[in-house]
DNA sequence: ACAAAAGTGTTTTTTATACACCCATGC
DNA sequence: GCATGGGTGTATAAAAAACACTTTTGT
């Protein structure tokens, strides 16, 4: 991928370059659907600085190893899941303050690449493995991060909720069948309450024709019985790359 | 910003970790308001690799300088530019294929991070007193460019074309005043031709309410001379942060 | 029977789109 | 006058939004 026009040879100002370590924090966001709330994984950590903090799970890149594949590297070592697609969010680097120990800036800088992911909640497992705790906060109720990692937070939800207006990211976390109403309080938990009413809800997407429904129905206490659909890869394959607007 | 919760102290698997030079890449867009081209910024190379080649203008990152600082720097030594806002495109780190020469994954590597920015056409001075020499080049019309640089210009004009659509950057890159029809071919020589009627685009424009008809009038060749309007921040703060859609 | 949830339809209001047409100026 | 570009309006279709109403179940 992109490299520099700089190189090595290009000795001239070699001495004043900064030496990064590069880092990738992981921003896993899922929904139960039972409770309807929306969770972001999160770490534990055991060492300094901001010891008994939570983090979002990250880690160092290792020589040899891409970005992409140190995010995931991180996130097996914590959880099993299927079907995880990091997209890359933002990359923070700002120089650290300097401590005042007279160092200078010459010391290891520190680069973090952020990655996000939405999954399916009941796909996951928990890795108790490791000695880090790893657990699913509520974003609505998030205890104090280490770092900016709230910011990040903030950031990918923000990113989360435009990639739901306009790709069919949803089906990814749904049950591979659901109800219309299932997928109208996943829309709800994630973008907020007012976004739209559930009738007209229903009649867009309707007639967006990616929605086969498998004829099955299924009764959850008192009302009537609701019809389970599927997403339809095929129909909706035309849509692709298509600015189609789902909410 | 960002940082990460590992550490230096955390030496068990310090030996593993890749080494970085930290380079950012900018892909800044003008448009030559009069031949209505749309231009990237581009640099030849002075030396290996890809010397001869035109590439986008970037620099590797000193100590104690913050990403967006040193993407500023290049840019300072190559023009003079009121106004420019650079936004984080992309990072780009994958490891560089082994040279195969035995050294493993050892050595420095290499991440980009690219930035982008448009730009006032004529607030812009290229600096020539540099060795190297910078140049505007149409975006329809690129060489062939270093690394793998045209992906990256492609990336930040798809950015650009999103931009466009729900952000006022026109009015940062037009003239304080200009006509409806300026506006209107800015849009088109960025989003490409068929995106909406002329007529269609002036109502729509002006419905929203933050374009101000400033009395005067201009004249270019024969036709009705056209009403000069200007961007009216002040009409446009409450629509801020709304989902807005220019065409 | 009644409440609850699913699902359908209707009405009203905006937007989008495609044009037709008038206006003011240079030549 | 008439070509040229600026500017206004209209007619049609589509979409968004609000909400009334019917259907089918559990209790």
């Amino acid at each position: 991928m992109g490299r520099l026009q700089f190189h090595p040879s290009d000795a001239a100002s070699m001495t004043s370059l900064a030496h990064f370590k590069v880092g990738v924090d992981n921003v896993i966001f899922s929904v139960d659907t039972t409770t309807n709330r929306l969770f972001v994984l999160l770490v534990l950590r055991q060492e300094p600085p901001f010891l008994g903090y939570w983090a979002l799970p990250g880690t160092l890149v290792r020589q040899g190893e891409s970005l992409e594949a140190a995010a995931y590297r991180t996130l097996a070592e914590k959880l099993q899941v299927q079907n995880l697609y990091l997209e890359q969010l933002y990359t923070f680097g700002a120089p650290e303050p300097d401590p005042g120990n007279g160092t200078g800036g010459d010391c290891v800088r520190y680069l973090s690449v952020s990655y996000f992911a939405l999954v399916r909640y009941d796909d996951v497992h928990l890795l108790a493995m490791t000695d880090q705790p790893v657990a699913w906060h509520g974003v609505e109720d998030l205890p104090p991060l280490a770092f900016d990692h709230a910011q990040i937070v903030t950031y990918g939800h923000r990113r989360l909720c435009n990639k739901l207006e306009y790709s069919p990211v949803a089906f990814e976390v749904l049950p591979a069948q659901f109800t219309l109403n299932d997928l109208y309080q996943l829309y709800c938990t994630i973008l907020g309450e007012q976004f739209s009413d559930y009738s007209n809800f229903r009649a867009k997407l309707l007639k967006l024709g990616f929605l086969a429904d498998t004829g099955q129905k299924v009764s959850r206490g008192a009302g009537r019985p609701a019809s389970l659909y599927r997403f339809d890869a095929e129909a909706f394959a035309p849509l692709k790359n298509k600015p189609l607007v789902f909410v």
